[in-house]
This record gives C-alpha cells, structure tokens and sequence, in this order.
DNA sequence: CGGGTTCTTGATCGGTATCAACGGCCGTGG
DNA sequence: CCACGGCCGTTGATACCGATCAAGAACCCG
C-alpha cells in the first residue's frame, strides 16, 4: 500500500516540481487532501469548484449524472492519472472508486494560483488535459457514430493500451470494471455489452475467464472492427 | 472586414500578451500564419502535429473523419475562440468554415515552448482548454445517453449561449450552420433533425425563417426538454 | 425565372433498448 | 470446507426510436 509521504512523492515527481525543499512544493502539498477509497465509494467534493485529482494507487470512473438514473461514465483513470473533475454545470460530476483507491486532490483554482511561478507545472498541465480532451474527442466520436460491435472494439483496444500486458501475440486484460460500467462508458445497455462479449468470443477474438479477466487473442481483428482510420498507428 | 494587423491585435488581446513592444510578442506573431477561408473550405493542414487556432472571425466547425463518409462535428468555434485541432491519432481532424473566416495558425508545441516564459498566456491556455473539455464532456452525455429531442434541445440552448440575441423572452439565432452540420454535431441524421425541429415549431417552442433563422420562444419548455438537472443554472 | 441544393415529409427497416428469466460467480456464514 | 444467497452476467422475445430509402417542396443563387 501507498503511504501518505509516497502519495505525495509520486505526485511531485508527476507534475515536475522542483527540488524537494522548495517553498512551493511545500505549499503545494500543504493543499493538497489525501484521500483514501474503497471499492465502490464515491468521492465526497464539498464543493462545487473544479477539482485537481491526482490517483496514486487503484482506478475510478469520472460520471456524469444525467437525469433519472441515465449516468455517463466519461472517462476511466488509472494510477498516476492527472484529472479534473468539472465544476457541476448542467450535470453533475463524481468520481467512484472501482477498488481501493489512493488520491489527492486539489481545488483546481488555488492549485493554478499557486502553480503560476513554474511554468513546468503550467506545461505539465496543459499536456494532461490536451491527452484528456484528446481522449474525449475520441470518445465523442465513438458514441455519435459508432454502433455497438465497434464501440466494444474501440473500448477493449484503449483498455488494452493502458492497462494491458502483452503475452506473446496476445493482450491480458484484468478489467476493474463491471459490465455497467463499460455500458454506461460507451452508451449502451449491460445486455448489449455482454451480447456483443459473446460475438467475440463465439469468434474466438477475445477469451474471457470469470469476471474481469479478457484476453484478447485478434487484435488486429479488433482493429479492423474498430472502424479506426486505416493507416492508423 | 478584418485586417491583418487587426487580427494580429485581437489574438494578442486574447492571449493576454503584453505590451505591443515585448520580443516575445513579436516572435509569436510571427510564428503565427494568418488564414483566410471562404464558406465551405477546409484548412489545409501541412504537417500532423497539433495546432492553435484563433479564430478572428467568423464561425468554424472542427470534424472528426471517422471510417467511410461517417463524420462527427466536434464543435462550432465562433469569432474570438482559440482552440486545439488534434494531431490526426484514429482519425483525422479538420478545421472547415461556416463562412467567410480568418483565423491565425500556429504549431501547437513551438507555441507552447514560446510561451513558457510567460505564466499569463500559459493560465489563458488552460483556462480556454478547461473550457473545450467541459464542452466535449456535456457533449459526450448528449451522444451517449439523450433521445433526438433532448439532443436538439441542448443545441439550441447552447446556441443561444454563444450567439443569441434576447428579444423580449424570446431569443433569435442565425444560424451558420446547415442541417448537416446539425446532425453531424448530435450524431443524428438530418432527416431526424428536420422532424425535430417540426415537432418543435408544431409546440410553437420555435419560429423558423428561411434555412438560418431560428426564434427560441419558450426557453424554459427547451431547458426541460434538454433533460439537465433541474437546479441547474 | 430556372436550376440545383437544402430542407421537409412519408414509408419501411433494422439495431439496440427494454422486459423477462435463467445461470454462474463470489463473498458470507455456518 | 461447503452451503447459501445475492448480485452480476448471459440469453431470449419483443418493442421502439431513429436510420434508411424515396419523393416532393422550399429556399437561394445565378
């Protein structure tokens, strides 16, 4: 487990502040809250700011809470994730542990008011939330006009690149999160995901074993199924 | 019309650069290339890497080219918006005119380097990309959990937030964009599109007028349309 | 006043949601 | 260790929204 010093640490060397005795990285941790979270739980914000999260250990899900009960999971994160939560605009926003999970977390106006003096961190920043809004285009992209069999596609193959461990010609997935949860990130129904699950695997594209646990056995089959551009990397 | 100088002037205002006479400004405008586009062109783009747009005048959309003749509009940019176009990644990305637009072009990373010294600019970036992501977030529940109408509702609102005109309780929208790019925005079809909005002039909730010109008459019927949280602003 | 494009309207089709029921994994308590 | 029970996941039947196909009307340009 992450101790408290280590969370603090990690997240110094994330976001390149300078040498350890300076009085801003000082300041800068004195701001920030550590928070811990079991599977499940959801982050209490106490207020409707912006907020700076920094995820040391374990996954979340960022949702945006729609009307009734139509949530939209906008984004995973995974350790040493840099992420804002939004201020609530027309939604509102939170994030929920999808196991135990170690952050901090920051109040995204003081941090930057802070952050000012060391055009490092403003850089650092910017190139996190340029890779935020890249990922969120895409996933605009994915849920304006893809179908089901390619949103799966599209989903385990971004799975596979941040949390997947090669193994010959094929990628293990160990997935933290539920069938609602990849429903609720890509759109669809739990049904549709776990029917469009059995078309992969009736095509021996994936195997999956209990849970959480994919392998993905085609990727180029799930490439192809992607509906990405053709020369894509 | 906007002259060349003027256009230089007004990114400079945006940016928060200082005094006309800082080498620093200097060396940004010129890195600058100034653009002139008519109704319909789109942005040649001569390299892969991501750019800086400001957009001196007129209106913009930012088009997702996913597989086949499937396309999604990103967003709508309007005169004194300064956005990213993404370096091409699973799809590729252009900039096309609503009409007669000028606009600066810069690379994305020369700019940032350029810039580094200068925490002004940097904190204007990223309040400007706090705001693109927070746009493409709503934008992402839109797509992935709202029904035609609730779609078409939420654009409207948002246009009449960036280029409404209040008339009494009423509000007048011209809008730049065709039915196409209406549909290309909400991933709906324009046939869709098109019975929504009679549905709406049926409920007398708009007036139309020609292809542009659209009258909101009853806001408040559209917010609760748009399926927002109740409280919300 | 044409002519082409854009918009609107209608009829039908299909993909995914919805409703319903079953099966299996996994934590809990015996 | 095993039995139980609840949640999660799977599978099937049906319904519905929006896409597609097709045609006509309106707008805007020359």
């Amino acid at each position: 487990m992450a101790t408290l010093s280590n969370t603090f640490e990690t997240f110094a060397h994330s976001v390149k502040l300078a040498e350890p005795a300076s009085p801003l990285r000082q300041r800068i941790c004195e701001l920030g809250r550590p928070a811990h979270l079991t599977g499940g739980a959801s982050l209490e914000l106490e207020d409707a700011r912006a907020q700076l999260v920094y995820l040391t250990h374990g996954s979340t899900k960022l949702v945006a809470h729609a009307s009734e009960a139509r949530d939209q999971i906008i984004a995973f994160h995974f350790a040493g994730d840099t992420y804002w939560i939004p201020a609530s605009d027309n939604y509102s926003y939170s994030v929920c542990a999808l196991g135990e999970c170690e952050l901090l977390l920051f109040p995204a106006d003081i941090f930057l008011k802070m952050a000012e003096s060391d055009p490092q961190i403003l850089r650092g920043l910017i190139g996190q939330m340029a890779d935020a809004l890249r990922r969120c285009r895409e996933k605009a992209v994915a849920l304006g006009r893809k179908t089901a069999s390619e949103r799966i596609a599209v989903f385990l193959l971004g799975m596979a690149e941040r949390i997947g461990t090669a193994k010959g010609t094929s990628v293990i997935l160990d997935l933290p999160m539920s069938r609602r949860d990849i429903a609720e990130s890509l759109g669809l129904t739990i049904e549709t995901v776990s029917r469009q699950f059995t078309i992969l695997r009736d095509a021996k594209t994936i195997e999956t074993s209990g849970r959480s646990l994919v392998i993905l056995h085609d990727v180029s089959q799930l490439r192809a199924q992607a509906g990405y551009l053709a020369g894509a990397a």
